[in-house]
DNA sequence: TATTGTTATACTCTATAACTATA
DNA sequence: TATAGTTATAGAGTATAACAATA
């Protein structure tokens, strides 16, 4: 019935609003990764952790959230279910006995291999429909965006 | 304590990841939103409704799920809240009696002037870091990316 | 058979508040 | 007093599955 205009379009008025289009964007890229990634085993949250724990080679958890822009309560929930899955453990600290340090484990290293593999191969749609150059754009601003807003 | 680095800084391998940053640049932004929205008593996604009925003057809730990239269920369920609250009517179709056809009130029109207002004001702190020029590649690259992915 | 709308249910992501233990 | 981590709780946003009515 009815010869269906199958393009799937946005209302005008969303197509030009930064706040639902960021919304979806940010949707439809995580449902992607969301799915590359359950094979691995991880969710994205929990991959963003992986990744920060080792580019500071071992954080406490408190510098982890701060690197991701997430709550502590937030970082907690995400480091409990990696500790229990091995793929990181929680250190006193030496110097500052309130501190657990996180280090990745080697499982921890492979999953985070892994896991970076499959996130990259899910976000190859979204870079076939946007340009090298025009990522660098969004990119830049996107950050100054995320490092100009006060953590509240 | 400490003579912190009082700069908030991204993990390098997160500040160039298209899915983290596309995601909390969209929760930094929907917060301000919320926020801004809040004395007009509507959330980021009930102002999305309004516009989308608004742009339609008068559609079948299929067409607003479509036209939104939302499920259908979820605009059920935000049609409810504002049915309750008047800012919208439901009415029988009559070329087809499954279809209900949604239409704003003179109230549902206030409170969306009053709702885009107060979103666009919310979002004049991603305007000052964004400029024009680059906000309109972005703009196009979210919507292409948007339209181009198939709703699952 | 396929579509519209509804209902029940569930999940992800993230935060706030209150607490303990340190500093 | 302030910070690090934990726990309990909550809420926003959205979806899937199953159903009734209708096409």
């Amino acid at each position: 019935m009815m010869p269906v205009n199958d393009k799937k379009m946005l209302s005008p008025a969303l197509a030009s609003s930064p706040g639902f289009l960021l919304n979806k964007a940010a949707r439809t890229l995580r449902d992607a990764v969301t799915e590359a990634l359950k094979p691995v085993g991880l969710l994205p949250p929990e991959l963003g952790i992986l990744r920060v724990v080792h580019d500071e080679e071992a954080a406490a958890q408190s510098v982890v959230a701060e690197r991701c822009f997430l709550d502590r309560t937030t970082v907690t929930a995400l480091i409990d279910n990696l500790e229990q899955r091995k793929l990181l453990v929680r250190e006193a600290s030496t110097t500052d006995r309130r501190q657990k340090i996180v280090r990745l484990t080697p499982l921890g290293r492979q999953i985070l291999t892994r896991g970076s593999k499959a996130a990259t191969r899910a976000q190859q749609e979204f870079f076939q429909i946007v340009l090298p150059e025009e990522w660098e754009v969004m990119r830049q601003c996107l950050v100054r965006y995320i490092e100009a807003v006060p953590a509240e």
